[in-house]
DNA sequence: TTGACATGATACCTTTTGGTACCTTATGTA
DNA sequence: TACATAAGGTACCAAAAGGTATCATGTCAA
């Protein structure tokens, strides 16, 4: 089997959302409260199509929802969203260890050293 | 201020090169073992030169360095490249606290029956 | 030196992406 | 009811992305 880097659906769809800043930037947005399209449309130079379309991939990437209240949508940052990103992330996280780093380094220049 | 959040170049360079399961792939291979551009391409159905520009991505993303030897050229994870992803998803965490999630629904829901 | 081989660099093609413009639909309110 | 407003949908466009094919370059080894 694949292991602990299994890159499912939601991991592709999240990336995917996070590849944009203005999206990145939606997202944050949103961090602070919920949001109706056209507020979010205010915080950019942008019509709202085109925030919509922000819209939409960011909840396909399962990192907001939408509810509909009247006329409006409020746009709501889901909880979890993150969190298939946070644990491929993770995966690496035994080589964000300095010790681990420097002594990676300190192999590859006894090789270097070694092969010239 | 920019407060947590700041979109840096390092950000964007690494969440683009991330968006690519053929790349997120390539970065799962690295973490086994360093590798030249002929290894990495044999794990691929696509050609070198597409691989190639993959790697420049992710090089340019700070998710890999180069190293040239003789006439190869091996491609080494970066330890702390992922950093700036991590750090970015980080500032979401209070979101990921179920008990806080459960907080918010409740409150939604509150005002869902108080608009009612 | 000469040939094999790992890589670099371009040019080109197709699909996706980020964006606008324009029109339609639905809901709240005077 | 009538109208203003919030949103949805579609068509269209330019640029970026992902890929192939092809040719040039540099290096090891006989």
């Amino acid at each position: 089997m694949t292991g602990a880097l299994a890159d499912s659906g939601a991991v592709q769809g999240a990336f995917r959302a996070l590849a944009d800043p203005s999206r990145r930037a939606i997202l944050a947005l949103l961090s602070d409260r919920d949001m109706t399209i056209g507020e979010v449309v205010e915080h950019f130079p942008m019509t709202r199509a085109a925030v919509k379309k922000h819209l939409i991939i960011l909840e396909e990437g399962g990192l907001i929802a939408v509810q509909p209240k009247g006329r409006e949508r409020i746009n709501t940052l889901v909880p979890n969203g993150l969190k298939p990103v946070a644990d491929w992330v993770g995966f690496f996280d035994r080589f964000w260890d300095d010790r681990l780093a420097d002594l990676k380094d300190a192999v590859a220049a006894a090789e270097e050293t070694a092969n010239d």
